[in-house]
DNA sequence: TTGAAAGCGCTAACAT
DNA sequence: ATGTTAGCGCTTTCAA
């Protein structure tokens, strides 16, 4: 009723001067939360502005002021891919949280078209509009990654790149959870440990990796490739691996996540072995929206919102220098590695 | 190495221009293939551009084309349900895929924080930077889209929200598709067919309970209300609507998604019913990456890529009229339903 | 075919 | 405290 749609061609800064009986400057300054108007004045240009319902050109005003007040996250994942993981659900949870914390916008950016071909537009979208991106370090990222800090667009990276020279990172205690974890079932008195882990393909397999062999090696125990087994980072994966695992007899398996253990599980109890008291489990991530098991899963918690907020900030803060952050993990314990029954 | 970084301060028109010993003006035309340049011209202007990296400045040319090629897509769900939602997947999908047909960008815009709080921020959203916004019609979704009208945003809904009018819209037969269901389930000689479906506040609810209904009246049958179930539309929400139903004796079931219909099956194995033969079951949806359920069901396929493909088309058709475009959808024969056993 | 010039709507000195 | 002025980097007439 008081919306009055006042059809076309949008208003500007000058008329709405105009109508407030003032200079564009000032209506600038109203909008732009200046100390420096008279509060009578600046609520007539409220007022003025409420009415008409304006809105500034953003366009205009990123040109002048260059920033958009947009984040870009860079989905290098396919869309089908992406929907239904629980870490970038919680990822993209957090970075909106940051973006409020810091009165930021996000907008994701699926860069991978349907038809599965690659990259070749993310720059040309990244490199429009947006104040600065998150790019999170999955396979095939490194190419983008690239791109982006050859051409010195804000950015940062969220896991391990291949190469972090010069680049704002955040990443997690991967190798040292995982070293935990696994020190955490040879205290259990577990010897014959598994790893049931990503492919070399995916970041943080090798540092997982890394901290189990960590582990072995601290308490004297030598390592068994037998023991070793990679796939996908799924719950298909994990029980392909874990059959193919079972011929090395192992006491004990560590899951690189949390949905591998999902695979984990269910190839044990196919192979009629008990969790924990034939072989105890685990896993990595403790998402919020992760995977419940049954007994449940005892497992490395990654602080991925924190991780997402970190990213934020260091976007938002001009004078950041190039560093990586990497935040703790900690471990969550359930009735999967053998606490319960000491 | 050849992808020198040419530190701060962005190149710009007049700079490709010097170097290429051109005016801005000329440079701009190779920028945007106009057809009124020198080859040879053409040729040393887009060599500069090349060697240096140049990138147009996106603020700039939105501020004076009124194109910034951006379409949003605004996401009035919580994260956490969006992802692992297979509608929202396969709509992203076709949106994506629309966008580049008509070469345009897809950023999708979260307007839900994860506190809950909901739509306030989203005008200021939507109506910066993006030349049009795709919204789909969910609970509390009404909102969103009357702001979006009055404000006299390009807009394209998809769904069915309370208020159509002036609106562009492109959905699905909602009604007439869950008419072809029932009626399928009456032709195998049902007489007894319950209806799962979602509560008032899901927009396609009411739609598809409709066709029941319609199904139902067109074939003599009475209506009984307590054949009908009004849950969540989620898995568990099908598994309490069914419990509940079951009371009164189905002898069929219609549910309203495929994500329902996996409810209903558990519901019916816990009650040891057998499908198709105590309890035939028709669902809708047959999302690509929705439930798989055994004995294959049977379900009201709605072509999402369709639905946001046209959305896109729509959007980037300038002098579209407002309108509702409505798609078909099919009935797709699975195990179900009882076709296999006549 | 090309260049010069105007101006998109805004912010930010600089005056007053 | 407010107005005037000068651009931001681009597209687009309009001349040449």
């Amino acid at each position: 009723m008081t919306q009055r749609d006042d059809g076309a061609g949008h208003l500007t800064l000058e008329q709405i001067g105009m109508r407030a009986g003032v200079s564009r400057s000032t209506v600038s300054r109203v909008l732009n939360d200046r100390p420096d108007v008279r509060p009578e004045v600046r609520a007539r240009v409220e007022a003025v502005i409420r009415e008409t319902g304006y809105e500034p050109n953003a366009a205009a005003r990123a040109l002048v002021s260059k920033r958009s007040g947009l984040i870009g996250l860079v989905m290098l994942t396919e869309v089908d891919e992406l929907f239904g993981d629980p870490y970038h659900a919680a990822l993209v949870n957090g970075i909106q949280q940051g973006c409020a914390e810091h009165d930021l916008i996000l907008a994701i950016f699926p860069a991978v078209s349907p038809d599965g071909h690659s990259d070749a537009l993310t720059p040309q979208i990244t490199q429009r509009f947006v104040d600065g991106v998150i790019v999170t370090s999955v396979p095939g990222s490194d190419h983008v990654i690239d791109v982006l800090r050859a051409r010195g667009k804000r950015m940062v990276v969220v896991g391990h790149p291949r190469d972090g020279a010069g680049l704002q990172r955040v990443d997690v205690e991967n190798r040292e959870g995982s070293a935990t974890a696994t020190t955490h079932l040879i205290e259990h008195g577990r010897r014959r440990i598994g790893f049931v882990g990503a492919t070399r393909e995916y970041p943080f397999g090798g540092d997982r990796l890394d901290g189990y062999r960590d582990a072995l090696a601290a308490a004297g125990i030598a390592a068994d490739d037998s023991l070793v087994q990679l796939d996908q980072p799924t719950e298909d994966g994990g029980h392909r691996a874990t059959a193919a695992l079972l011929a090395a007899r192992p006491d004990a398996i560590f899951a690189a996540t949390d949905t591998i253990a999902t695979g984990v599980y269910r190839a044990l109890a196919e192979a009629g072995k008990r969790v924990p008291g034939d072989v105890a489990v685990v896993g990595f991530d403790g998402l919020p929206r992760g995977p419940r098991l049954e007994p449940e899963l005892t497992t490395v918690v990654q602080p991925v919102l924190d991780v997402a907020r970190t990213a934020i900030g260091l976007l938002a803060d001009d004078d950041a220098e190039p560093q990586s952050i990497v935040l703790p993990t900690t471990l969550r314990v359930g009735g999967s590695c053998g606490c319960d029954q000491r």
